[in-house]
Order: structure tokens, then sequence, then C-alpha cells
DNA sequence: ACTGGTTTTCGCCTCGTGGTCGAAAACGTG
DNA sequence: CACGTTTTCGACCACGAGGCGAAAACCAGT
């Protein structure tokens, strides 16, 4: 009862699809996030501005393929975190021949600035271009993914630099989620999680004087889960 | 600098893959969840068991192209949910030609006991028969998904019948979650966040008696994220 | 009827978490 | 040394959730 497509795609065997790997790679800057583009030099959509990834390999899982193709774009060792966002798949989400792309999400701390190529640029995401395809909605996706996990796990590692103060992170957090965020707060949350430890030293003040700041950096490089959801946990265990 | 795999699959063009779309569905029988697999009659791993799916067709996004396959598996009218879980696509994860994957979790209520063809039967997770390619991780991550999103969504209402007590949903949530629920709590937290309201009548009592039951039903049969995770908040919104 | 067993329901308590606010600490400058 | 600035810390409050036990509402026997 196996049915299979019927048409298939334009050049290979029936039900057989060329395979994109794509990613959106956000940075803090300033006071929003940035995503990294580049602007396509081929049809289609040439000139237009795209998520950098390229063609699934055939030695290479997807997630293998996307850091092949990010390295052309940026230094990988930049980029903190990669994990997978989805399958984009609508058979109209390009011109034909119909493509099938696996979007990830990428991050990179403020205090790395990778050099670029030519053709790429980091494009602020509340006035993003017009962009090849699918991949504004890819990047809004993206974005909100950055934003839930902020709140429930230490993805914070990923986008801050190696040592930091509060209210770096402060300005760090208020500009990823979209609203001003309580420095005593973040702090707070974050230490009782255990993902921020002080390093014991201070940050010389500002030019304008004011107590210097203690110097944290984040306990662990690799994401965690560090809210057990709120509800319905196994019985005797603490919150 | 477009680098494509050189190898490309095996029938087709250089760069394309079949790609395949495969369902986790699982249905709460007795105290653990039960997840749909068929026994493959024809080789690679014929005579194994594996999950519903099949090819992507030309003309469908992958979210409709494993509704159309699951309908050869079971009503589709009975599976109350449907989402995408990820991208499976370990280059041998299977035997050649290479094949791609999209994963997607359906759950079907205990009150809905479909009608399933000769090859297909419900297997208790926690005693999965040996299975095809990596169906048995995919299993996995499915169940994983599931049991995150009772504590944090209004899910429960795709695992419950129409109506149900609130003995009958703790008992529903036990299973699925592998861990003793208290009633009084799941109660609470449920109506709290209004995903549970009374219909005002009462069940019949048990065999041995007992105070009837208020019956209950789920306000929403769409997915919706009720707890706005812990942390981090925009300023001045309530809880 | 009354008693005992059973199941459900509800109220009360505690605890942990997070939001808010304001005071105190620690710096610069005039 | 007074003042502005920035950071830090403690106090307070609200709320959500887990735990527990009493009360409610039923059945079966005596």
């Amino acid at each position: 009862m196996e049915s299979v497509g019927t048409q298939g795609s334009a050049a290979g065997e029936p039900g057989t699809y060329a395979h994109d790997v794509l990613a959106v790679v956000l940075r803090i800057t300033g006071v929003v996030p940035s995503v990294l583009l580049w602007q396509r030099a081929r049809e289609p959509h040439a000139g237009r501005w795209s998520l950098p990834g390229g063609r699934l390999g055939a030695d290479e899982d997807v997630e293998a393929s996307v850091r092949r193709h990010l390295a052309e774009k940026v230094d990988l060792a930049e980029v903190a975190h990669v994990e997978q966002l989805g399958v984009y798949s609508d058979p109209h989400r390009g011109p034909a021949p119909r493509r099938v792309a696996t979007a990830f999400l990428g991050l990179v701390p403020t205090d790395a600035d990778p050099a670029v190529p030519g053709d790429t640029a980091w494009h602020r995401v509340d006035a993003l271009p017009t962009t090849a395809f699918d991949h504004g909605a890819i990047t809004r996706d993206g974005v909100d993914r950055l934003r839930a996990k902020l709140s429930y796990t230490n993805i914070g590692f990923a986008l801050a630099p190696a040592e930091f103060t509060v209210s770096e992170l402060r300005d760090l957090y208020a500009a990823a989620l979209g609203h001003r965020v309580s420095a005593t707060n973040l702090q707070r949350v974050l230490t009782r999680r255990g993902v921020l430890v002080p390093t014991g030293e201070t940050a010389a003040p500002g030019p304008a004087g004011g107590r210097p700041a203690a110097v944290f950096r984040f306990s662990e490089h690799v994401l965690r889960v560090t809210d057990p959801f709120a509800a319905l946990r196994p019985p005797g265990e603490p919150g």
C-alpha cells in the first residue's frame, strides 16, 4: 500500500528531492538581535538576501552539513551553539524544482566578531530586507526559539562573552527578549539555578563612576534545561 | 562556493534523496503508552516492526504527507494531534540507498480504539520489539516530547476521552508520565489554567461504592501553551 | 437505620520561585 | 567631603504547586 509521489522532482527519480540545510545564525548587536545573511549571486532570487546553507551532502547528516556550509560564511569556532529548528517543505516555498530544507538555529557570542565574506552581512531582525524563499519566516521562527529557551535553559552562554557583569548580561537578555529585564531578578534566577558563577574579580567602573561590578561567567557551555518545568513533577522531589 | 554532494543518492540526481515521513502515534493503554507499529513485508528489514509512514509526495508538505500515510493505518479522525518531531538524517540510519526522514508525533485518545490493518498493532513502549532502522530511538524521542508537553501545555486533550473524571485523568497522566500523579494537584493545576471545565454531570460510582465523581472535559481541543514559562517575563505582567 | 469501607472533593498549610522596591555599598567628580 | 552614579543586597509580596487530612457522598452488610 505504499503510495509514492507520482510526479517526483524535476530532475531526479520520482520521490526524491534536493535537500538543503539552512541556519538562522543570531548575534546580539546593540539593542536587538541580528541575523547573518548573504546576497545570492545566482538565480533564482539573485540579489536577494538569504540564510547561509546549501545542499545536504552524501556522507553527512543534516547537522554536519549545516556546520560545513556555515564554515564558508563564518568561523565555526565562534558559533557557540547549534540546534535543529525544523523542516520546511511547502511544495511552493520556492520556484521549481522543489527543495526541502532543514533549518537550524546558530548563536554567536557578542565578543566574537567573525569576519565574513564580502557577500555576507549582519541584519537587525527588526528591519529585515526582502529575503529569498521563506527565509524571513524561518528567521522569525529562530528568534522565537531563542526567546523561549532563554527563560528555561542556560542558552545565554552562547550569546554572552566569556566574562561579563550582571548589567552587561541584563542588556543582552533585554535585547534578545525585546523587553526590559531586571538585573536583580536576572542574577538571582540564574545563580539559583547554578548557571552563573562569580569569578571573584570586579570590573572597572564606567566613566561616570559607580560601584565596580562583579564579574561572572556561565558555569557550563553546553545547553542544559535548568527549569524543570513547573507542573506535575514526580512526587517527593524538590521543586 | 556552493559545494554539492559528490556521490549523491543511489538512484537519483546527485544531492537528491528519498524523503520519508514517519509518525510516532501514541495512545495510553492501561499503565503505559503504546505506539502504533506495522510489520514490514518487504526488504530491507522485512518482518521487522516499523513506524507508519512513507515517501513524501510531490504536491504535499511533510505534514500533509504524514497524514496521508497515516490514513492507511488508522482512522485519521481519531488522531487528535499531530506535530513535527524532527529530522533523522544519519547517512547510515538504514541500508543504502540513503533515506532522510521527517518524524512526527501523533496522539490518539483512549476512547478511540481505531481498527488497524492486519499487519499493524499497538506495542507498549516499555517493551518494544526489535524495530527497523532507527525507529526505536525515534519512538523514545516521541515519548519524551509527550512527557515534556504534558506539564506545560493542554496536550492532555489529545489523550483523554471527550469526558472523564479526575481519577481517570490522573491515571492517564500517570501512565504517560511514568510516575504517580496527585489527583488533587492535577485538578487544581489544570482548572487554574482554564484547560479543565466541569460538565456539571457526575459519573456513577464504581462497584465498591464511593462518592460519585464530577465529570470534566478539556476546554479546548487545539494545542496551547498554558504555562508561561517561569522566568524573565516582561515587567508588570501577571504571573 | 446504622456502621464500616471506599472514593472523591475541598480546604489549609508549607515551600519555592519570581517580581518589585528601596536601602546600602562602592566607586568617581567637583 | 558632599553629590551623582552604578551595583548589590535584603525585605516584602504574590502566586503556583505539592502534601495532607478532613469532609462529602456513595455502597454493602448487619
